[in-house]
DNA sequence: ACAGTGGTTCCATATTATGGAACACTATCT
DNA sequence: AGATAGTGTTCCATAATATGGAACCACTGT
């Protein structure tokens, strides 16, 4: 009985019982587990023995299945985001309507960079729809912010080479952050994409912990370099009038 | 080489290795799993494949692994919370201030109710801090509502039985519920713990869906069942007046 | 009292996971 | 350029490990 190709019979199964509870609406027994997928119950219980032993499921007071404590932990650390989406709007508003390009609101997340909101300019070529898209640190201005201000570390392994330009050296990204740090800005130019420019700049957390970046970026032609210098000051002043508004605590649990 | 005394090595190196991608700061590469859990390149290669084909994990663009789809949209679904405690919180504060009693919201989350939110009254004698307890379904008002309206299922197993008055007949919490929907308000009188009562009524969302219940508790000799029926409409009428208001589309991803 | 359902533990069995070796790839150093 | 060190994947014989039937408890509801 040679189920699976490879050899992660276990694994797999195991898997599959955790995405089923996590999707579940109302947690799965084990008795139903067992059925629905075909799995004998002794091994249906050491599966879920095993998971539950790690932490990735817990029981309910019925016996039944649902998330543990790690998953429920990780799903908190990734969604903080809709309160500084909210809080950072209309700074995002603000910017592209007095520079006529794109702005977006960038968080560090789990090693990659997430982009949680944008604002669109009023030129009809302008940067598409970035929100969802997964950037990498190194080769965006948001990026660089999050790298320079701790918010992020530099990923291991390879720094991928997306044109040109874009720093690949780590003791070149190193000085990089070091001149971003120096000037509380981050620019690139044509290391993303081609032709594409941007200028970014910290937001920061009441207690002075950088969380995320706003960016403003459009085509080279239409921003030279003393542009992107004057809009990274721009964006800089921009949040600080609004983070001089204190925000009381939201929210309970 | 009898590692674990059960047999589930396989499971126990996956989950190892899962919950490390998910708490790490920094996404790892196979290699530093393989030097940091003493698990051998092949085998790890072989199980971050297998994880990664269930979509448990994803692949960074530098070859190292993040937390994948299934689990980020897990996240998504966990924490929608914040935005109901938001617009209802003036609502929780004016019901215990009028009735003087402990005022709850709280949410269907994965099989388990999820308190989230909590404004107590002006008795010294009411209900304690219960933000984040697990409470079940059947034995108290506020999953009684959630229940009756679809914003939750009758868990799979038994009903636990927590004092002498818990419904745990199915027939009986199925009647119980039909007469819920008559009513518009649910109670319960010592089902969740001796001596203390409780009313909650339906939280819903502009499209008529229950997403929650709000709940006012308290000791049955303060609250006698008349009382709880009038609670019970006060409720009612405060989050009408509340949801009358019309609340634009908040973010964006 | 008894049948019925659900869950866990046990243990002999062979299926399945294991890990060393060989291979392929890339960047860094000389 | 050529050499080297570090990484990731595939292959395959081996035995360690996961498997699942059966027996055993525990609990309801009839």
């Amino acid at each position: 009985m040679n189920h699976t190709l490879n050899g992660t019979q276990a694994i797999d199964r195991a898997s599959t019982l955790l995405i089923h509870i996590l999707e579940c609406a109302t947690p799965p027994l084990p008795s139903q587990l067992s059925r629905t997928f075909e799995i004998p119950k002794s091994t249906t219980s050491r599966i879920l023995s095993a998971l539950e032993r790690q932490g990735l499921v817990r029981r309910d007071r019925a016996g039944a299945f649902v998330a543990g404590d790690v998953l429920t932990a990780f799903a908190r650390t990734q969604n903080q985001d809709s309160v500084l989406v909210a809080r950072m709007h209309s700074a995002l508003e603000k910017l592209a309507h007095t520079t006529g390009e794109t702005a977006n609101l960038a968080v560090a997340s789990n090693g990659e960079m997430k982009l949680i909101d944008q604002v669109d300019g009023h030129y009809l070529l302008g940067a598409t729809n970035w929100v969802g898209k997964r950037i990498p640190y190194h080769a965006s201005a948001l990026g660089k912010i999050l790298l320079a201000y701790g918010a992020a570390t530099i990923p291991m392994g390879r720094l991928e080479k997306l044109t040109a330009k874009t720093i690949t050296s780590r003791p070149r990204l190193l000085s990089e952050l070091e001149s971003v740090r120096k000037k509380g800005y981050a620019t690139i130019t044509d290391e993303l994409e081609e032709g594409l420019v941007a200028v970014a700049a910290p937001v920061r957390e009441s207690d002075g912990r950088v969380v995320g970046a706003i960016s403003i970026s459009g085509p080279s032609p239409r921003l030279t370099q003393r542009d992107l210098a004057k809009i990274g000051e721009i964006i800089i002043d921009e949040i600080h009038i609004l983070q001089a508004i204190p925000d009381g605590k939201i929210g309970a649990a």
